[in-house]
RNA sequence: GGCGCAUUCGUCUAGUGGUCAGGACGUAGCCCUCUCACGGCUAAAACAGGGGUUCAAAUCCCCUAUGCGCUACCA
């Protein structure tokens, strides 16, 4: 009978959800779904001085966010009592021991050891401790951490799903630690007494891991339980190679939702670190490539992480938003950038342009936190400078007459209007607005940039922009008038 | 220092003994176009180095170099 393949992620609180450590949450995830299997979290706790709640809040909201979702929960602070009882039972068997070292001494022991140009390890010494010295520490009160006996016999070899055959020499590692003296247990021994407990039976995880593993299969050895398979991806850096840290930039998953990237594209981006469907496509959702999903295809060499090809591929999956989504989805940056106050929600004039702007400036965002920047100008009444490039366009002769067509179209515009309808042009009749100052200067031969660019910036001072109808639209009829008319007065006033 | 892992264009990668070494980001140029984008086309750009094995090696083996990780009563 074919058993369940059982999959965990098992982040600790002491941060935010890094990118690595998302992108091994996503392989686990894409594994357990396309093995048809379980996910397990498992919030690694035991460091009681840098675990916080508020971390663990944080890292299960940006799982959620990127569309992640797991089939069990469990937090290793609420299992303490378990660790103890294997660690008893190591205790009973005469697998482990209790070591009653000070810190300072491990710590000289340590320098010493580094000195001779030596492994650190530690050297067994409360190894042969008799029954009766035992006795007396422990009258004494003094304080204990449970150490594990390290079988030196023998080599410690797994296979590696990713990398193969690895193989490690026993003498390398020192009996270590697997209850602490608080009485916690440490990191190696509460993962494998987890893992073997949870019934996990593959172990997806940080390149970082791969000497522990060594550690891992000695106690799942001693502790009775079935060794899982292991399969270590390789670490994501930064730009140079290095590290990716802080100074690189952004690096939690919560850092990027700020800056505007979607969640979509960031799933995206992180399953082609490391993985790659084979065919050269790259834009998928992680759900329609579960099925194609395999360990065996994780690539072994690290990778960079690349905030261009992230920003590309954010950009695709923004022109897939509708402006009504994308409108929405902008809000918050908009009212963080102060362009607009939360109660202007309410407000239908505000609300028609950030539509507008949404549809006008979909193709040219890449992060949503550049939407404020895009918009600004459409918020204000007035032009608020003139490029020196637009300068240079009003100088032209033809330019002054380009303007003062448009004007005229855009006044008897306005008149049409009854005084009680809202005046509210939607892009394609303001389309038909430019058409109309066009066919006024047909005889007079003015087309091409001759024409638009006087209309661009007699509207925003700019040479660039979205497309005129939008940008007339955006603005709106009446505010059009008042900002040609602003132009028209600043060439008199500069005698352009 | 010891142990471990890795090494294909600047970057992410395809490739598992015979390929003009493919794709993508980025870069440059051209086209589209009032501008900026978007889109389309084109170009430059890689098997870390040295030894083997083989008729044949990016692919298999060894050595070197470089990078990264671990070397805690952190996880």
């Amino acid at each position: 009978m074919k058993i369940m393949p059982r999959f965990r992620f098992a982040p600790s609180p002491t941060g935010g959800l890094h990118i690595g450590t998302a992108r091994t949450a996503l392989f686990n995830w894409l594994a357990a779904r396309s093995m048809k299997g379980h996910l397990v979290l498992r919030i690694e706790d035991t460091d009681v001085k840098r675990s916080k709640g508020f971390y663990e809040k944080s890292i299960i909201k940006d799982l959620e966010w990127l569309g992640l979702e797991w089939d069990e929960f469990y937090r290793q602070s609420d299992r303490i009592k378990i660790y103890r009882e294997f660690a008893q039972k190591l205790l009973d068997q005469n697998k482990a021991y209790r070591c009653f070292c000070t810190p300072e001494r491990l710590e000289k022991l340590k320098k010493d050891q580094y000195a001779a140009g030596k492994m650190s390890k530690y050297d067994n010494r409360c190894r042969e401790l008799s029954p009766s010295e035992i006795e007396k520490n422990l009258k004494e009160g003094k304080k204990f951490a449970i150490r594990f006996k390290v079988d030196t016999d023998r080599e410690i070899t797994f296979n590696d799903l990713i990398r193969g055959s690895i193989v490690f020499n026993p003498d390398t590692i020192g009996d270590f630690i697997i209850i602490k003296s608080d009485g916690t247990p440490s990191y190696n021994f509460a993962v494998v007494v987890d893992d073997g407990d949870m019934k996990i039976t593959h172990v997806l995880r940080g390149e970082d891991h791969i000497t522990n593993t060594a550690r891992q299969i000695l106690l799942f050895e001693s502790l009775g339980f079935r060794q899982p398979f292991f399969a270590h991806l390789s670490m994501i850096l930064g730009r140079d190679g290095s590290k990716l840290s802080k100074r690189h930039g952004a690096t939690t998953i919560s850092e990027f939702r700020e800056e505007g990237y979607l969640a979509e594209a960031m799933a995206n981006y992180l399953s082609l670190l490391s993985w790659s469907p084979g065919d050269n496509e790259e834009i998928f959702s992680i759900r329609d490539v579960v099925d194609r999903f395999r360990i065996q295809d994780i690539s072994r060499s690290p990778a960079i992480f690349d905030v261009d090809k992230l920003k590309w591929i954010n950009g695709i999956y923004i022109r897939k938003k509708t402006p009504e989504e994308l409108a929405d989805l902008c809000m918050p940056y908009l009212i963080r950038d102060k362009i607009i106050s939360r109660e202007d929600k309410e407000n239908p004039e505000v609300m028609r342009k950030i539509l507008r702007g949404a549809k006008a400036f979909r193709d040219n965002l890449k992060v949503l936190g550049d939407f404020p920047f895009y918009m600004k100008d459409f918020f204000s009444d007035v032009i608020t400078d003139y490029s020196a490039e637009s300068i240079e366009v009003l100088r032209l002769d033809t330019s002054k007459v380009v303007i003062g067509s448009f004007l005229k179209v855009l006044e008897n515009r306005y008149k049409s209007f009854d005084n009680s309808i809202d005046i509210d042009l939607n892009e394609e009749q303001c389309r038909e607005l430019i058409n109309l100052v066009a066919e006024n200067l047909k005889e007079q031969k003015i087309k091409g940039r001759l024409l638009y660019m006087p209309i661009r910036v007699s509207l925003t001072g700019k040479t660039h922009g979205p497309e005129l109808p939008d940008v007339i639209s955006i603005i709106g009829l009446k505010n059009s008038i008042q900002r040609v008319k602003q132009t028209l007065e600043y060439i008199k006033s500069n005698s352009l």
